[in-house]
DNA sequence: ATTATTTTTGAATGATTGTTCAAATAACGC
DNA sequence: GCGTTATTTGAACAATCATTCAAAAATAAT
């Protein structure tokens, strides 16, 4: 026997920078062997074809993000204040020139549409996890006292993201960070009232 | 002498919806001969390469876009009704199984962006286009008394442009038609609000 | 009708694609 | 330390890609 010798969470984290780089299609296995350092014969033992480590890359994405959102919700402080953060960290990422202006998910689900109907179902449910512990920060902040609104908590946690989603493909229209930050300022401020 | 015997604006409407459909990256020559009915030389003769292909083909994807604005503030109800009328055609769209559900600009932008500048910077222009409309709209609408608030119209309609992209990235879960009608319904209170 | 110019056709091009494979290498269980 | 099993390597694979091209066809101008 043998174990594989690279660090997995490594290679995919760098697999899933290149398919957020140059997106799925146009990232060649030239592209991926570069990126991870891997030859094309062990990626493929290792995860089957290019589409195998596309998924894998959104699993590790899911967790990655899972872990951040998690830290975002662990001080001590309001929920509701740390919602804001949340949105506040959107902001500053969308303003980076770096790659987590994109979100892995949004991206392979606007390029696979249609075509992909098993990879369109697995981001749409790691989409709809997120949701729901949205959902539940709301609730908790409802309970805090913090919410105006009678909406159920459901219905602020798919506006919240929707305004996330939307904030993202905004950005990619290089708008000044001053307006990308008042566009994040009203979202809160509607979902809260 | 001779002239082209297709009709170009046809073959324009098929490409955008091939390169809807499959992506920009995926959709293949043979792809578009079978969209277009073209041979490729035909259509290297006529829009230079791949790229010359979509480049018209966004352009006249904004043509359309723009006369379709038009006419949804060409009749003579109050200019926020027209608003609310073309919100809810968006919705319409999304919950629709052909590639209306899309918009071709955020689909190129998504896959494109970092990755072709000039391409980048085309659709952020025409995006930029839309948005000074829908700004010009809300002026309007302002003057008829119908918005309460006393937020610039610029900011409105930044707004309510990144409600209708997230909006359209949402769809994309394949929520219920009634989730989508109730997002769109609290954005436009919102904007109006 | 003839010429000049352009488009159409579709096969051919070379480059690149994702994938496979056999040999070499390494490490675990015994 | 030996045998087994897995991974690594990198060249080779067939398929597909965007693009080119020369010949044929067609029009507009003369």
């Amino acid at each position: 026997m043998r174990n594989a010798e690279f660090d997995r969470e490594k290679v995919l984290r760098s697999a899933m920078n290149a398919f957020m780089n140059k997106g799925y299609a146009n990232t060649s296995m030239q592209d991926l062997k570069k990126a991870t350092g891997l030859h094309p014969g062990s990626i493929y033992c290792a995860f089957e074809n290019k589409r195998g480590l596309l998924l894998e890359a959104l699993e590790q994405y899911r967790l990655d993000r899972t872990t951040e959102f998690n830290n975002f919700f662990s001080t001590s402080q309001k929920t509701i204040d740390n919602l804001k953060l949340y949105l506040d960290n959107v902001v500053v990422e969308c303003i980076s020139c770096d790659n987590t202006q994109a979100c892995l998910m949004t991206k392979a689900l606007n390029e696979t549409a249609e075509q992909d109907v098993e990879i369109q179902k697995i981001i749409s449910n790691n989409l709809s996890m997120l949701q729901q512990a949205f959902t539940e920060k709301f609730e908790q902040a409802k309970k805090e006292n913090d919410i105006c609104s009678h909406k159920d908590c459901e219905h602020l946690a798919r506006y919240f993201l929707m305004g996330v989603y939307g904030l993202r493909t905004f950005a990619q229209t290089h708008p000044t960070p001053e307006v990308l930050e008042q566009l994040a300022d009203q979202l809160y401020q509607d979902v809260l009232r």
